[in-house]
DNA sequence: TTCAGTGCAAAGGATTTGCAACACC
DNA sequence: GGTGTTGCAAATCCTTTGCACTGAA
């Protein structure tokens, strides 16, 4: 339900994610490790929207057998706070979902409610006007969640056809 | 940490949303119940956001004591489908909020990231670009979660003295 | 009378935490 | 060597579910 990346993730990349990391830690008195390496690099190169589960998944089919599911969940809060990761399709019920957001422009989510197609827009217009409304109140905008949900072309249609509406 | 609302709802709108609750039910050959009826009051009247639990200590506040956490569960799918309320404040890890939607205009929410004020606000400009980025990739848009997050001018210009950037 | 609604308690599932062993600086 | 990190298992917390009983039409 998710369109493939069109480029793979460089290693320089990774290696920068891996380095920002390493001096958000030290910023909070913290120390890179083999493991948190092992994180970094999973979940930049993550293709798609991902569960804790998923990554962890992901690291035991790379051999870091050791990744402990607790010690993702403990590295979370921090990928969050250096932005190496980003929340995604917050507004799912169950488990929170998160997305690679190191070196990458912001974007937003189209969700389709019947079939779960997501796509992923950007909008310039969309983030001026919420900083404008920001200002308006006095608050000094530094994240936003913003999830768009409705039938897709596709289910549009078959929607139609069956006569509902 | 949230504005008093300014006007009390009115007898006449909880009729109105009683009954509209009594349709949707009946829509899906479910009844009404005293229970039932209890609940969309107390959610109507909620001056602000609430948890599922927050609605069971005002129904044991009103002396309606029976009113079970997993009936009130269970009600939950329902007023949602009947848009009597809304989900709110949906990025918050935790429990999950809602608020009163029934005959109100849709707003969205403005959050302080550090004293956790909320301020809620309307805006048709913003509606608009989101029919349009929604139409852009062939979407019926029918919902949508928004919430921005930043710190409101107390909370920056305390930062500020502080030192802090 | 019959089907749906409710309370209660137990189950589920994601996330968190305490603690002893281990790894980084 | 002294902290900070990890694995493991147990604990939490919100939410869901099975079941016997009660209530509404």
């Amino acid at each position: 339900m998710r369109v493939a990346r069109k480029v793979q993730v460089g290693e320089d990349v990774i290696s920068r994610a891996v380095e920002a990391f390493r001096i958000a830690l030290r910023a909070k008195s913290q120390n890179m490790s083999s493991v948190r390496e092992a994180i970094v690099r999973a979940a930049v190169t993550y293709d798609g929207h991902f569960s804790v589960e998923d990554l962890v998944q992901v690291l035991h089919g790379r051999g870091v057998a050791g990744a402990h599911m607790a010690t993702v969940y403990r590295a979370v809060p921090l990928l969050l706070e250096a932005k190496i990761i980003q929340p995604a399709l917050v507004s799912r019920g169950d488990r929170q979902l998160y997305e690679a957001a190191f070196e990458q422009e912001h974007h937003d989510h189209l969700v389709c409610s019947m079939c779960g197609k997501v796509v992923e827009f950007q909008s310039e217009a969309l983030e001026a006007l919420q900083r404008e409304i920001a200002e308006r109140y006095g608050f000094e905008l530094d994240e936003h969640v913003m999830e768009l949900s409705g039938r897709c072309s596709a289910c549009s249609a078959k929607h139609r056809k069956h006569g509902a509406h």
